[in-house]
DNA sequence: TGAAAAACGTAGAACGATACACGTAGAACA
DNA sequence: TGTTCTACGTGTATCGTTCTACGTTTTTCA
């Protein structure tokens, strides 16, 4: 109703009111905001004082008009994967101190739906964006570039020109994973992956498993599984691997939640875990960490991740051009899954 | 930068292009994009062609200016409990058929962080606000209700007027889940609950589990701790109860990874769950299914309460003043860490 | 002391969409 | 044929902020 939405507006201080009552023009006010040139410490703290005095608080949809929003969008493929509060984390810390804030989307792991998601932020002119996790085409990304700052996590494409890429090093992370099983006894090594729109994490993941094995002399039994993140399919899956003829006696999960699944449906196979089948998985998110899970798994610096895609962000919102990609080496934590 | 900032918001298609391209006037346009009174078909047909012709989409921000922004806000405690993510599925399947987008913000369960998250929001011009397990004040809420449609998720208020409830019946689940303990044989009931900032949720679930307790004629033997959501808080106040003089022989905890906390406690203590401890949780997220957590949880059908609080939300925006407070009945998942 | 440069302040035109107040064509009715 | 409705379409002021272009004051330096 225009009525009660009049209602609801009315109240609010604005910029206007602030320089009157600072004695100054409102576009002073402006450059006081907005950390302008050509503002005296005097004028800065006379505005100040009237802003605090009068409870100003700049409307993010008038400052769209012209200039900035001061809101970052970020992407993240779900909400039931905790690894993306660690990287949330260190996007919080980046910003403890800037104006800026973040708003998040979903895009569950669907490009269509991502697409959705970020036409979405553009409409509402974020200052810049995060994907987390993206599965868009260079092309797209490149398109989403040009009309706004891009950073993405979880994407690798080291000759990216118009976004910057931050990862951990999927493929040592996956080497890691096979070096460590090969060194705690394991030979039939068999990796299960995500089944949908192809990702190059998955593919360096995949990769780098790959390497482990022949760099091990077990290129003969490289076997590579997939599923949906759909529950019943990573069962369904899993019990193939574990009810098949070439049955593995250690699994590489692409991520932890689904390694726990693996786990449960081994367990109600009466297999044992580690003795029978030994278990590693991705993310090292704090549900591994927990007695009865207690899963062996790559840890990727999500906060450390996150901290440098809003730095990056930030830098290109600021005006950077050239391209920059930032990796961090992955570490494995060893835990009671593969300690046999 | 100024030119870059040019570069990036060129090419895109306005209003007024949009217009000229379908031969009618600005404001034909707009009515088009508000579904509002006075456009005949042929007219409406004519601008969406246009429309899709051009690639045209309208900009959050101006329309702020005077109208709707379309977008709501959503603002989550923390991103570690998957249990958000059943409510977020609410969330986005009410507004599968709507011109509505939902934005995230967190409030990491504190109250400073929540208001500022909230007044961001505002900022912003979000159409409406949904705040799930808010911990503030009925003032601030209504605060905050005088300036936006507001709909909270997990706060027990049923007096509210100037905001709609959407919650669980928390004092039922918590009863539940100690007539369950008292029916599988535990008698040495504790509670965990949650320190820190005092929670409508928390009291409910307090309360429940006090009733249950007096109930069964336990009354003499209530004994509630309480821990911060930090795991080493919670190690602590585990072993606190689990080597304390009154060892209880089953414990009910506030939700669902403090249960696996717990668990994890118990069993580095050569405690045997279910047999030495039974183990209850709360909102019976996906980490209580696997096999080897196996944990006996309380179901609040978070998915029905995201639909129902945007549904109340969007009612709110088109013009409902009249308050209303939506409960749903919890239901209890019996699992291995009870069944002694 | 004077000229040039630096440091500030100001007015007012954008930005894109909305919604109000009007204007008008056509239908319905007598 | 004239009158009254109804169902539309149109022009434009307006929202709150940014930012350019310009004007004024102060500082610097030879």
């Amino acid at each position: 109703m225009a009525r009660g939405d009049e209602g609801r507006r009315s109240g609010r201080v604005t910029i206007r009111e602030v320089a009157e009552d600072a004695g100054v023009s409102v576009a002073a006010v402006s450059k006081v905001l907005r950390d302008a040139y050509g503002v005296s410490d005097a004028l800065r703290a006379k505005v100040r004082a009237s802003m605090d005095k009068l409870g100003y608080r700049p409307l993010a949809s008038a400052r769209g008009m012209r200039g900035q929003t001061y809101t970052l969008g970020l992407v993240l493929p779900d909400l039931r994967n905790p690894f993306f509060a660690d990287i949330m984390t260190g996007v919080n810390n980046a910003l403890e101190r800037t104006q800026y804030q973040v708003m998040m989307g979903i895009s569950s792991s669907s490009s269509k739906l991502e697409t959705g998601v970020v036409e979405s932020m553009i409409d509402r002119q974020m200052d810049g964006i995060i994907l987390i996790g993206s599965t868009e085409s260079r092309e797209s990304l490149n398109t989403i570039a040009e009309k706004k700052p891009l950073v993405t996590i979880g994407h690798h494409d080291p000759s990216a020109e118009d976004f910057d890429t931050v990862n951990n090093n999927d493929q040592q992370g996956a080497l890691l994973a096979v070096r460590h099983m090969v060194a705690a006894g394991y030979s039939k090594i068999a990796m299960l992956s995500l089944q949908g729109e192809p990702s190059s994490i998955l593919a360096e993941r995949e990769m780098g498993y790959r390497r482990g094995m022949i760099e091990a002399g077990l290129g003969g039994t490289i076997n590579i599984a997939s599923a949906t993140q759909v529950m019943r399919d990573v069962q369904f899956a899993a019990r193939r691997l574990l009810q098949g003829p070439r049955r593995p006696d250690a699994i590489f999960c692409w991520t932890d939640f689904i390694a726990l699944e693996v786990i449960s449906v081994a367990t109600e196979l009466g297999l044992r875990v580690p003795e029978d089948v030994g278990i590693v998985g991705y993310d090292n998110t704090m549900y591994c960490d927990f007695a009865q899970n207690s899963l062996t798994s790559i840890d990727q610096s999500g906060e450390l991740l996150g901290l440098q895609a809003t730095r990056l962000v930030i830098e290109r919102i600021n005006g950077r051009t050239a391209v920059e990609h930032f990796v961090v080496p992955p570490r494995l934590v060893a835990r009671r899954s593969t300690s046999r």
